[in-house]
DNA sequence: CATGATGTACGAAGTGATTCGTTGATGAGG
DNA sequence: CCTCATCAACGAATCACTTCGTACATCATG
């Protein structure tokens, strides 16, 4: 048996990253509950979505329960971890290292709204006193 | 002849916004040079650089000088663009399209400066008074 | 028990990205 | 003119991801 700590779980790709917002949003599903959510309007196959929970599950992206015929699948990543894990990604790939840069670049360029705003600031103070 | 408007142009690979990255960095560059940059201690043969070079190309992701023997190559597409898309598009599939929650994970995640932090105290300020 | 609906398992095909070996052209040095 | 180094072109192999067809099991219902 192979075990996995959290830190070797490969990176969800595109198709599974939307199976895990699927589950993330339900707290568990079945295959048919996923297709129905993602692949209904797509045409896409009830069995593409099967294979694709049984890759994730090979890959420990989800727990499985089949103890029902129906076999129910959890999200074995956090969305926080995996949101994460992709930001710091980015950052590197993409803006040199610099998560400033980022943020930057995503403040100027997508909308926030008042609130959101006030919350950024709040969190920038407290960084502030930390980083004496 | 196909003509393809800059929103138009694909979404870089990994291997191609590395290789963009050398462009970025030098202005251009021959197929050579950039095998040096990125290629030497991976291993990683001529020809691959070459290659992705020609598909890179092909996609209108880099323009070709070949007036010379070793042909020059420059990004056809912006950094700052492609930090943009990079970042809209992991807004949509990894935060559910709130910006700001990618910013609030960016900040408390990764390390910044006091430097940079004033930096985006300073865009906070210019956004705060301008969503009025 | 026969049948139809619903489920999992599995293999194979399709697709796009990446890597590499080979070929032939070009140019420099003897 | 010959030879060697450097280059672009091209096709093929490989790999990972995705999609789908088919087979077979299970269960409810008549």
């Amino acid at each position: 048996m192979t075990i996995r700590r959290a830190t070797d779980l490969p990176k969800p790709t595109e198709a599974e990253l939307a199976i895990l917002g699927v589950l993330w949003d339900r707290g568990y599903g079945t295959v048919r509950d996923v297709h129905e959510a993602l692949y209904l309007d797509d045409g896409g196959g009830y069995t593409t979505a099967l294979k694709l929970l049984q890759v994730m599950h090979g890959k420990g992206l989800v727990e499985r329960d089949d103890s029902q015929r129906a076999h129910v699948f959890r999200a074995a990543v956090s969305k926080e971890r995996t949101q994460k894990r992709f930001l710091s990604d980015m950052v590197q790939r993409v803006f040199d290292g610099s998560a400033s840069q980022l943020v930057l670049h995503a403040l100027g360029t997508q909308h926030s709204t008042r609130e959101e705003l006030k919350e950024i600031r709040a969190l920038l103070n407290r960084l502030d006193r930390e980083t004496k």
